[in-house]
DNA sequence: TTGAAAGCGCTAACAT
DNA sequence: ATGTTAGCGCTTTCAA
């Protein structure tokens, strides 16, 4: 005990003795062991997050965010990547949960009824971040997917573009790339017209990967006068297809991102796309859960950071 | 005991025994509580990571190799992010000692005097990654950036540019950007050539800074005619100050990049770079992390996973 | 000002 | 086949 109160309550401790202990913890090189403390505490000081993959600089800027507003608190992050497998998701939180995480953020707002029910039993701070839902697991910071990629799409359909098509990720356990797809299915309705299936096309997520869709896209409809691709490293990918095939953008075909990466601002022509706070989502789900911690109480549990569109020379 | 053993040894117990248990663990919600469990193994199943910061894709990429790779084993990663400071890389291996990981990876090889004694105190495994040195801390795994660099340097000398100016990374607490540019100093002087401070540029790493740095170089040595770019997003941001000026790349001027991102092969001119393996550098950290904690005996300690200098259109 | 006792949830070793 | 005991390193409470 009189260790203890070196280490937390030292004007509590006779100098002499203080000055005995501290020599010896210099000494021995102590450590103090947050393992047991925290098997006391029942707070381990960990905060569990589980994004899809960590090289996709969004989700990068996310943990980031988070990360750095976690260790203001000197709470540290356990990180699982889920590989855009909610079966993986699910894995992931059982183990954290077995870690006595204090807190747990996940990416996206869709999981298995086996997941939320892991969750909801434990009992602790929950943020879904990155997208919006009327019923979260607890806490939600992110913008409307849905909203966001149906007023890019407008966009394109007020600029008189007529052939609309869209490039995007694959929907599968991605409630994000999902609800893309859903924004522009209901802006193409909405202006009157019928969603067709062969103008869209779904893959993996990354620069190849569009250069091929937009080479598909073209092959399938070569009077396709727009293309909406959900996310800039699509986009781009879509801009070299056209720069090697020397189609003129946006005076043949427009095009127009999601993200707004770094990159969005300086290709030639720079990219129409749509900006997302990531790195705001991130703090702002670390600052709900630590005042969620600190046992404030939390006015808003869902947190719609909204999104900017930013117009730019490809469409 | 009899419910540890149903858990982890249930021939051990009666049928019917082991129907009631396990009908009690599902009705309740049962976890096991690791943090307990680890204070009787003494080990934590954790391993921690600490890297400048995530929102490089180099990386997040060598993250990913590394946690995929203790994933494999149940092993679980704790990361922190030193933002490119060595005091705080420091705070972070303390936590992080205090939290009990098993091993620990940490970017680069250069670290405060305190953080290497209590790693060597700790006696965990540590590995280093990202470049190399002749004496690890413990194991490394990584290539010479000082050869890399000098390669890059030497090709663009060989190719006939005569003035050859350099813009990287500052290199305070980071010995990659600070072997970078010893690379290509030792290149111009065994060319016979003077390094001269004039031609080179140390700037934050990101696009923007990139082209403000070639605004600054090419101000001050307008008759600049190559200039080796320690890092893509540089390389790429100068690449596009370049277009703004309508300067010719490579026949006014030549330009190489660092690291091989997937939008060196994408811009035009494609970008003359240097790859290196990054997943690969995860991948074998984890391995050789998850083999010492098997107990295997390590053969070397030293991991060179080499470079590739790629030859494309911009130099 | 200092110390002793109990207990957090688990596991290894030893009974019954 | 099932149960008991002790102890991991810490903190809370109570005692000297």
């Amino acid at each position: 005990m009189t260790v203890v109160r070196v280490l937390r309550e030292p004007h509590k401790v006779a100098v002499a003795t203080r000055e005995r202990v501290e020599k010896v913890l210099a000494d021995t090189g102590y450590t103090p062991d947050l393992v047991a403390r925290g098997l006391v505490s029942n707070k381990s000081g960990l905060v569990g997050a589980v994004v899809p993959l960590l090289t996709n600089s969004l989700i990068a800027e996310i943990v980031q965010g988070l990360s750095e507003m976690l260790a203001r608190d000197g709470i540290h992050l356990l990180l699982g990547q889920s590989g855009f497998s909610l079966a993986e998701e699910e894995v992931l939180v059982r183990a954290f949960l077995s870690r006595r995480i204090d807190a747990i953020f996940l990416s996206g707002v869709s999981h298995t009824s086996t997941t939320i029910r892991m969750l909801k039993q434990a009992a602790i701070p929950v943020v879904e971040g990155g997208n919006l839902t009327k019923h979260p697991i607890d806490m939600v910071v992110g913008y409307s997917n849905v909203k966001a990629a149906r007023e890019v799409t407008e966009y394109l359909l007020a600029a008189g573009y007529r052939k609309v098509g869209y490039i995007g990720a694959f929907p599968t356990d991605n409630d994000r790339a999902r609800d893309r797809r859903h924004g522009y299915d209901e802006a193409i309705s909405a202006a009157g017209g019928e969603p067709d299936p062969t103008l869209c096309v779904e893959t993996t997520l990354d620069i190849d990967a569009g250069a091929v869709a937009m080479a598909a896209l073209l092959a399938r409809h070569p009077d396709v006068r727009a293309v909406f691709c959900s996310a800039d490293a699509l986009a781009v990918g879509a801009l070299f297809e056209c720069q090697r095939r020397k189609i003129a953008v946006p005076e043949r075909v427009a095009l127009a991102g999601f993200d707004d990466l770094a990159i969005a601002a300086r290709v030639v022509p720079s990219l129409t796309t749509l900006r997302v706070p990531r790195y705001f989502i991130g703090q702002q789900a670390g600052k709900l859960i630590l005042d969620r911690l600190a046992g404030k109480a939390i006015r808003r549990r869902i947190v719609d950071t909204g999104f900017e569109f930013v117009r730019r020379d490809s469409a």
